[in-house]
RNA sequence: UGGGGCGUCGUCAAGCGGCUAAGACACAGGAUUUUGGUUCCUGCAUUCGGAGGUUCGAAUCCUCCCGCCCCAGCCA
């Protein structure tokens, strides 16, 4: 088996998708003959909150790169900071990144695992005479770095002898020292124009337990120092990160220089993700689970990837979207539209299609032989003819949609109203007869309707066409069901964009959830598995809901809704 | 007022000095349709943040200007 390590030479010349800016720095570097040709790269997720649709970008981004030049990708959890970090978070993002689809065999990581390793490089740094332990407060510190236009100044405690650093160090290791009181600095230049560059904090003593390695450490590193030699003892040799990082990078470079590491890895940036009507900062994540406007962290409203896989979103569609959106480095906002478009592609293919009526409203088929049921036959899939039909029971009395029915309906309307003829679907054509109407409220109770017997299976023999088809469940084989119907989360394009008085809690959509009982099901659902999706005709792809769907007791997700050009039409009307 | 980035259709995004500035989503029309779904056609940037310049030729090179983003955690 040969590794297809020629992707890079063939890919983008034979007017298949381009590459990116990051593919074209991997293919080059592998036509070179940089690091050997090897590539390696890492997803370094911090293990404090959840991954969610922007962390799927990085994922398909370093997992694409190793499998599309025959490299490899490395899970390594950026665990540097105690008090943040919980094993329940290294659980979750396992499962999520296993169920996007990516596999890190047997490089599963840690920054903890380095702890020792960065221990003996900071010592070496101190040795060179590069690094030096402060006694400063963090407030000191604050104001001796200066501002962007306004150089630092120099620690007092910078020019400490090389003896005495190693020394403090050690000993802040040791825990001779509390919280706070001294910090492992870089000795660099206070006065550079790149904040990051001036002094930046290497180790801080921390007297709290690691989810990892208990009460073994009292001293963790930082970011900046743990990153870039994590990838350099993994042998990482592209490290992708987003642009943030971009100032950074410099000091990445400085550590790595320093200590004198061969072939070392080098850091690219690229845009995260934003999307239209949804926050991805994890920060106002943990605020809408904390303040309990979702319902934890899987609430099937959230952009996490627990959330959408509870959702209904399939892995599929996600990894179809990230290849899409492109990677780049210009600040971008990708239209939510398109995810939910890559979602109806993938479901549109493989959903099978069944009858659901949510909202249902009785129908009495006054001609139809009181008593008598029968069965008919409905296509499971019109884009596979291979999932077959499936029998759905039929009879007198059946329910359909609320909305299917209007008694004084607006142009353009191909759906029943008093004396019009629609199509039931796979069944029969009817012809409303008469709405009944409670007289106390108004409110329309059951429909009357005749039938015609000739057009069974919804083809009339003399040729007569209806404009309208309408999905249905038989009364008397019908399931019930409770279903959850789902929309963004928020309805402005942009929540992060508040008034300042306003949080952007404010803008939560309150409709983003609208929970239906007593919908009526066609039998066959009632065999329905956790997280078994669907096609309800006319209405969008639900899935069973995977944690509180019960046997006899089901609970249905709308994923998303079909296209509905009704509903624009409809717009169209009441605005002019 | 320092440093680092970024500006190509409503939104993403190709383009890397020389064919009419790709493609996708969105949007607007139309056809087919037993899902107002799917599918299929059609349309959608005489112009690349702006102004100058170099060149036979500029979205691509140069200069200046404008706008937006990131950086002053012992967070990542």
């Amino acid at each position: 088996m040969v590794a297809p390590k020629n992707d890079a030479a063939t890919a983008g010349t034979e007017g298949q998708k381009p590459l990116d800016f990051i593919r074209q720095i991997v293919a080059e570097d592998v036509a070179a003959g940089v690091h050997g040709g090897r590539v390696a790269t890492r997803f370094p997720p911090e293990p404090n909150g959840f991954l969610h649709i922007g962390h799927a970008k990085s994922i398909c981004l370093n997992f694409g790169i190793a499998r599309q030049f025959g490299g490899t990708c490395n899970l390594r959890f950026d665990d540097t900071n105690p008090s943040k970090e919980e094993m329940a978070y290294v659980e979750s993002i396992q499962t999520d990144v296993r169920w996007l689809g990516f596999d890190w065999e047997d490089r599963l990581f840690y920054a903890s695992d380095y702890f020792d390793r960065l221990y003996r490089f900071a010592v070496a740094l101190i040795e060179k005479g590069k690094a030096y332990v402060d006694d400063q407060s963090a407030e000191q510190i604050r104001q001796s770095r200066g501002t962007l236009t306004r150089p630092g100044i120099p620690s007092p405690y910078r020019d400490r002898s090389v003896a005495e650093n190693l020394d403090l160090f050690e000993r802040m290791k040791n825990g001779e020292f509390p919280d706070g009181s001294r910090v492992l600095r870089a000795k660099i230049d206070m006065a550079n124009a790149n904040v990051v560059m001036r002094d930046p904090t290497l180790y801080r003593i921390r007297k709290v337990a690691h989810h990892r390695t208990g009460d073994h450490w009292c001293i963790y590193p930082l970011y900046d120092f743990a990153h870039c030699l994590s990838d350099a003892i993994e042998g990482i040799t592209h490290s992708i990160c987003t642009m943030e990082f971009e100032n950074n990078r410099e000091l990445y470079d400085w550590i790595l220089e320093t200590l004198e590491i061969p072939d070392r890895p080098r850091q690219y940036e690229f845009a995260r993700l934003n999307l239209t009507r949804t926050v991805l900062s994890k920060r106002k994540l943990l605020q809408l689970v904390d303040e309990k406007i979702v319902d934890g962290w899987d609430d099937p409203r959230m952009p996490t990837l627990s959330g959408l896989r509870r959702r209904g979103f399939t892995p599929e569609a996600i990894r179809n979207f990230c290849d899409r959106i492109g990677v780049a480095r210009a600040q971008s906002t990708v239209d939510y539209a398109l995810l939910e478009h890559c979602l109806r592609e993938d479901l549109n293919r493989r959903a099978p299609r069944v009858m659901a009526v949510l909202r249902p409203l009785k129908l009495v088929i006054e001609n139809y032989p009181q008593g008598q049921t029968e069965t008919l036959e409905a296509i499971n899939n019109p884009e596979d003819p291979a999932a077959g039909t499936r029998p759905v029971p039929f009879g007198r009395e059946i329910y359909i949609e609320r909305d299917d029915f209007m008694v004084d309906p607006p142009k353009k309307w191909f759906r029943l109203a008093p004396g019009r003829e629609v199509r039931l679907r796979y069944a029969y054509f009817i012809t409303c007869t008469e709405a009944v109407t409670d007289p106390k409220t108004g409110e329309i109770t059951e429909l009357r309707c005749t039938y015609d017997p000739a057009t069974r299976g919804g083809d009339a023999p003399d040729g007569r066409k209806v404009k309208g088809t309408l999905h249905w469940v038989a009364a008397h084989a019908a399931i019930a069901a409770e279903v959850r119907l789902y929309d963004n989360l928020f309805t402005v394009d942009n929540p992060a964009e508040v008034a300042e008085d306003k949080s952007f809690l404010d803008l939560v959509n309150p409709e983003a959830l609208t929970v239906l009982d007593g919908c009526r099901l066609e039998p066959g659902l009632a065999a329905a598995a956790p997280g078994d999706f669907f096609q309800f005709e006319r209405l969008g792809y639900f899935c069973v809901d995977a944690k509180d769907s019960r046997p006899g007791r089901p609970v249905f997700n709308r994923t998303v809704t079909l296209r509905d050009t009704w509903a624009k039409i409809k717009q169209k009307q009441s605005k002019s």
